[in-house]
This record gives C-alpha cells, structure tokens and sequence, in this order.
DNA sequence: TGTATGATGTTATATCATAACATGTCAAGC
DNA sequence: GCTTGACATGTTATGATATAACATCATACA
C-alpha cells in the first residue's frame, strides 16, 4: 500500500511546489482518514468526506465557496452552512487545514501526525505547500511558556515566493 | 525620555498579559512613529495618527469597523475604505499589526525594531500579547529555505488562555 | 419503539473587505 | 503665484466571507 507520507509530491516539503500526479495520495489519505476517524467514534458522512475528497483532488487551497459550489453541484446542501460545516469538522479532526491569509483551506497531507503545521504561501501563483512547523512550533510553545500561556493552537504561515516564481520574477504557469 | 520598549506593560512579555497604564507608551510610541515615517518620507497624516493613537489608546486588536466608528464620530470619513486604508499604511510600515484570526488589528508595541512578530490570543477575554518572535522567525526561515521558498512576511499566531484565564478556568474581567 | 444525539438542510443576516471613481491637499518646479 | 503631478481622502457600490437560528432527518441505543 502507498503511504501518503512517502508520497514525494505531497509530503516531501522539497517536492510540494512542484507539479506532481496526486490522484494515489488523495485515495490513500481519504482511507486514513476513515479509519482514523471511526476511531475516534466520529464518522465520515458523504459530505464530509467528499468535501476532503475536494480538496484532496484540488491539491490547493479552496474557498468555502468554491467547495460550496462543488459539493452544490453533486447534489449536497447549496447553502454557506454546508460548506463550513464539512471544512470546521475536518479541521477539528486534523483532515484540514485553513490558511487565514487566503480565507481558504487546504487538505492536510499528513493526517495522523501530530504537528503543528507551517504554511509558504506564494504571492504569485498562490500554491500552498505544509512545511514541517515542529521547530517552529517548539520555539512559539517556548515564548508562550515564557509568559504563561497556554498553547492551543497554532497559526504559521509565510508570504513570499517559491522557487520557480523567485526564479522567474513572476507568476508561473502550472501542470496539473 | 520614556523608552516604550523597556515599559513594563507594553514591551515586556511577562507582563504584557498585566493591566497596567499604557498612557505613556501611546504617547512615546505615536512620537517614535513620526519621526521614523519622516525619515522615510512618509506621512503621518490626520486620520492616520488619530487611528494609530486609538489602536495605542484602545491597548487591545479592534476590528476595522470599531476604529471607523471612531473615526467617523470624530469627523474623518464614514467609509470603510478610510479605516482600512489607514489600517493598512500602518501594517505596512511597522506601526500596526493584523491579527487573522480575530480579524482585527492592533497597535505595534516594539515600533522600529526589525521583528517578525508572533502573537498570543486568549480565547477567552481576546487579550493579544505580542511575544518575541525572533527564534520563531528563524525556524520558520529554515524551513523555508531547505524549500528554497523566499519568505516576505510571516503570521505566527497562537491561541490559547492567558495566564489570568487559565488560572480561572473561564473569562477574567480586565480592568482598563 | 421511543428518545437522545448529532447531521444536514434552510432562511436570513452579520461581518469583513475592496473596486472604482471624484475631490482635495501639498510640495516642487516654472 | 501658478501649474502640475503625486498622493491622500472621501464617496458609492458591491463583493466576499462567515454565522445565527431553526426545521428536518438519520442513527444508535435504552
């Protein structure tokens, strides 16, 4: 069986910006995901899951109303609700992650794992890729100690630009 | 002089989290401001110093509304473009900060110094304290660069309870 | 089978943010 | 002093994001 965290182009931080086949990760953590859920005594009802499965495919930051619109499509609620409702409970359940600096969310790539995920958002061509935020989330719990307060949870991310945008001083088409 | 980074209230993160009286630091802050926009050639117009002096009066994240409320009781536009727009010279050049996840804004404790900052979030009584975010940079710096992404500017936010909150297990009235 | 819990859907509205354009201000150069 | 260009402020209008409140339906289990 594959394992979503081998995956070069979704897990590899070195690999997460470049174009890459991702139809197997998508499978693979959407399998995770019940399983762990069922877990937890929580279920993965349709729109849930294929609300994960959206963002899976998409393999990029969505708008609630984007995925709203998806879901809408296929015979699910047409109402903000709906959406938000679906992306909250996977965010709560580590299936997903919400970038406040696009007001989008992103399928988490490494489900399962504890950690306190990083985000490089680029300016120009708005890929998002999960970084490993352990060091990072070490040093915030650390300041946070410092002044006695209690870490819940986290929000990292970073505005700039990748490697191929950097290089070519500009938006840069991508493949699928 | 008083130096707003040595007050006890607003600079020092232990006890940033403290009630305490932050006249002098709004005062010597909004001076700093003009002399550093000035040497920039930048201006620290009317609405811009007024919305300034009430993030710095305010001493807590305020919405863009709840400053254009202000504004506009004070004879400056009644326009949310006035407040934004002021908000956001102010980010721009240090002065301010955003806070994504309460959609607001608060006034930059440390003006000058070169900071990327990270920022604590009580969920209960919404206090935002502005922690040290120098090794939090750096990891996040490090991690960026093994992807060979170019980090511009950060968010590093935690939410979690203050120490006051904490300790009552629930929302802590806050005096002025 | 009744009942408690949670999920889904709706309507309606709240909240946050920006585009586009008109007017006003101010300093630099003629 | 006047013109001009750059920037600041103000407006109208609209767009984008998010949630409250409530009705209905499904599920699990006493």
């Amino acid at each position: 069986m594959h394992d979503p965290s081998t995956c070069p182009g979704c897990a590899q931080p070195d690999l997460a910006f470049a174009p890459h086949d991702h139809t197997r990760c998508a499978d693979d953590v959407l399998a995770l995901a019940e399983t762990q859920l069922a877990q937890g005594g929580q279920r993965l009802t349709p729109v849930r899951r294929r609300t994960l499965q959206i963002l899976l495919e998409a393999h990029r930051a969505m708008g609630a109303y984007d995925v709203l619109e998806r879901l809408a499509a296929e015979g699910f609620g047409h109402q903000p609700p709906v959406a938000y409702r679906a992306l909250e409970f996977l965010e709560e359940h580590g299936l997903a992650h919400r970038i406040r600096r696009l007001n989008a969310f992103t399928a988490c790539m490494h489900p399962g794992e504890i950690h306190a995920p990083a985000f490089l958002i680029c300016r120009f061509c708005n890929m998002v890729a999960e970084a490993p935020g352990v060091a990072i989330g070490l040093a915030l719990g650390q300041a946070a100690k410092k002044v006695g307060f209690t870490v819940e949870r986290t929000t990292v991310e970073a505005l700039g630009l990748c490697p191929a945008c950097a290089l070519a001083e500009g938006p840069v088409r991508r493949m699928a």
